[in-house]
DNA sequence: CATGAATGAGCATTCATTCAT
DNA sequence: TATGAATGAATGCTCATTCAT
């Protein structure tokens, strides 16, 4: 019995990494249910008996990363009391985990694509994604919150720093999926970090 | 034969406005070879004649796209002739197209997923970006030459400023697609151009 | 031992019921084995431990039907001693079951299409319905012998009486499957049973 | 153009032609649109062209042999002027079509099947039964008044006599499906008529 | 040249049946 | 013996592409 059982979590799992391997190589559209049921070792039935649909699959396959995500986002600045050390290590932290997002960003556009066409989904996606930002959104503003006290940073609105550390993370993922040379990354990220805490620290 | 001719150019390019519609809407594989042809008002076999295939069809208006945004993109700045102020022209121009790049995003990512899966198109696809890319980074670099030579700007790579202003605005175009509040946009946009210019003149 | 036997019966018929209920709300391939094991609130592997596939699981329940059937039209006429009397209660048992019918004229249908197809159900379906059309036709055309013997009927040949009793009563329930108004069954029922026996009295 | 027009009708007749042959053989279920398609020598697409989905189809078909069924029947009774007769002319026109009914009695039923799971067919096939039905109905009903004012017939409900025709064909239909030997069809079909004019001369 | 009916490879999904527990 | 999770063959339907008109 307790083997079944872990049978069964265990091969949820290893359908949700088949998934991820497919997805994020192929996109949604272009990802075959057949190709997922045959890396993780499974009947396609069996897939359908698990999730549902294809559709179904992709959600809880994005409900997965997104949790890993938020994990992996929000334990960098775990253990550091300044709030400017703690702050850098979050941005680097977001820098480290970039590599690994850089495939997951066509993912959250096909998401959206999905999203926008089917209603059901929509708010769904939504919530996804605000699941994702907002832990990290609040943990970048009460760190902003405490450096002001102490007078470390300058007055800008908490929130708009936390969206602005995003999007450059987003922006330069983006580039890296395009344009950037990966050897370029460490050094933009560096210069990135640079920008960030400059405009923190002067006057808005 | 003047007006045949005339004729066929319109053709091709009611074909390129119906296709950029309805991939902008649905992305790449939900389009419908069908619909494009219904929105332009020509017959399905007109488009494989004029295109060749669905495929080229979205590379023609990847380029046509990308043209496009380099004359917006790089027009903005040519007026000024203080450095400093043209960058300003420049970002706020950038930003302004923001939201008609919106939808954009995900088609880049589409074309990308696309090239991974097509070897033909992979050059392709990223001869395009750099296209896209390359004048305004050449743009950028040369005012942020010219402002360091005037004493504006502090010794940051002018590249990495191309980047870090690219990467920004995709971010929060990125963002915007998700999660920010569309009314939030401006103001994060005045935010963004105060942290880009606190960034070049602090010293790196 | 002997509670495991009832409990074994027991599973059977509660297998044969649900399975009724199914085939003649859905057709047979329409149905699915699932939900007669749910209606059954028996495992999957159950029915196919007692029946051995779902062909074979319709087959039985013919089989029953067809037997509670024969059970139910022969019955009608067991206490009359007077043929006239014995015959138009046959009749009007016949009637009286035409609604308990009406479903499983379908079903019948079914069957023959079934059987049409697997050369190995042929035999076996066809026998199923001799052996629900023999009895009562013997027991008709027996009354309808009598009757001759008496003077009370002309001299139709007793099979052929039989043929055109089940035929009026297999026509109305068809048609009450389709177009007559159940209301204007039993109208219709007395009409008929008039219309046979001026038929029978009559000279052929 | 005119040929095209042609083909495509022709096209369309192949493909319910098709249809018939295979729904006819296998029942609604069991049939296969590849097999359809092989059979009309096109291919499986057009089938979709042309009828939209296989329920389409079905409909479309039960349609196409309903008016060619109501055609048949009410054809029979057109060049006779004597009601007795005429009535007679139809009814053994209704028999002599039996044998080409025999397979579209299961038809019937699939269809019936069909629209009591589907709610949007359920008001088609009931309307494209009534549309089968009530010519006939009323043609019988118009030679039954006759015939009573000529005093051929005594006082039945018209309707109901219409009713009582169809339902002695549609059961000897029905019987000649599963165990009426065909030889003896016509033989039973005399003994009907008979019947019926019995029942129809008599007082009822 | 333009057209749109025809095509069929390709895919998501279903469901009877099996078998490890 | 009973179970129900796993299986994959089978099927309806889609849609990019072709080609006769």
């Amino acid at each position: 019995m307790a083997i079944t059982r872990a049978t069964k979590t265990e091969r949820r799992e290893a359908i949700l990494e088949a998934a991820g391997a497919v997805f994020a190589r192929d996109g949604y559209e272009r990802s075959r249910v057949d190709e997922i049921a045959r890396r993780a070792r499974v009947g396609k039935g069996t897939i359908y008996e698990h999730f549902g649909s294809k559709e179904n699959l992709f959600c809880s396959y994005l409900s997965h990363i997104v949790q890993q995500n938020t994990n992996t986002l929000t334990e960098h600045a775990r253990h550091e009391d300044d709030p400017r050390k703690a702050l850098g290590d979050l941005f680097r932290g977001l820098i480290t985990s970039l590599e690994a997002m850089i495939p997951l960003i066509g993912l959250y556009i096909e998401a959206w694509n999905l999203a926008s066409k089917r209603k059901e989904l929509r708010e769904y996606v939504i919530a996804t994604f605000r699941d994702l930002y907002t832990p990290f959104a609040d943990q970048v503003a009460e760190l902003v919150r405490e450096g002001r006290r102490r007078g470390q940073f300058a007055g800008h609105r908490p929130s708009d720093v936390a969206s602005m550390m995003l999007a450059i993370v987003d922006g330069l993922a983006y580039q890296a999926l395009f344009i950037l040379d990966p050897k370029d990354l460490p050094r933009m990220a560096r210069r990135a970090e640079r920008f960030i805490f400059q405009g923190l620290e002067a006057r808005p």
